[in-house]
DNA sequence: GTAATTTCTAAACCTAACTTTAGGTCAAGG
DNA sequence: CCTTGACCTAAAGTTAGGTTTAGAAATTAC
């Protein structure tokens, strides 16, 4: 007796995810169901799980190949477990707790900038700032007009 | 004698932006520079100042037309002054506490996700979570695998 | 057994925010 | 004057993350 599994429809159902996004992500090898053998795809539980976590994760604001990474650090073969799950949440903690921290120094930035007037000034704190991922690898970039030459 | 203004390369260069991206942002309709008698576009100091609100903006997760309804409240006529700057930065201020408060109850909410162990039951913080706008309009979804009929 | 759903694949289409390309024009230096 | 580099337009290409379409095959419901 061949497991059974899940539809894609189902799944589709249980995450709220539309059929051809849950394809799209076993395109991209977030997901790998079997097929059963008029050719259809089947799921396992485990999945509704992987794909929760590739709905976090994105709210998060992971791109489908970081998401991908974290899953293939998923035990292979058997089903995760509890602390399987816990382990690769982590990962997301660090990531999250960096993002929160550059946005509160933004936040900080600007109130600095609105509150001291110094929009024209090299000093003011949005200029060239420091650890935008938006702006890594193009070089330096004068903000709010502070080119130091005006 | 007519204003002379800087040429697209100048305000490049400035910026740190791409010639073709300024050529964009000005279909967008987030600057409107003038054209000398050959043509070419000619740029106002304003205009970097413009372009600089345009990266911070983007920086902040706001979409083009979300920062050309900003940059349209700014004074038509005379050259934004201190004032102008500040006053739209306000938008910001706000737009970014809600951002930093998102992430912030999503990050809790993992927190206790892996504190507790409760992954698979329907009281799971990252059950259905409340305030996503990645969510929103799609209708409710069973995060973590946690649909209620499992 | 037949009708109505689902599912299948492949390829085309979609939005945002740009970049690249092609074929020409303008401006500045010597 | 002539050359070189900057600039012009229009259109096509790019990436991410999917959706839509078309036509065919599998599954389910009655």
């Amino acid at each position: 007796m061949a497991k059974d599994g899940m539809t894609i429809g189902a799944l589709a159902a249980r995450t709220g995810l539309a059929v051809s996004a849950i394809r799209y992500y076993e395109a991209q090898g977030l997901i790998r169901p079997w097929r059963n053998d008029g050719g259809q795809r089947r799921f396992e539980r485990a999945d509704l799980r992987r794909l929760s976590f590739v709905m976090i994760a994105q709210q998060f604001g992971f791109t489908l190949p970081q998401i991908k990474e974290q899953l293939d650090a998923l035990p292979n073969g058997r089903t995760p477990t509890k602390a399987d799950w816990a382990s690769i949440s982590l990962a997301f903690r660090a990531a999250l707790d960096a993002r929160i921290d550059t946005l509160t120094k933004l936040r900080d930035n600007l109130d600095g900038c609105i509150g001291c007037g110094c929009l024209s000034l090299p000093k003011c704190a949005l200029y060239n700032p420091a650890d935008s991922a938006a702006l890594k690898g193009q070089g330096p970039r004068y903000l709010m007009g502070d080119d130091p030459a005006i």
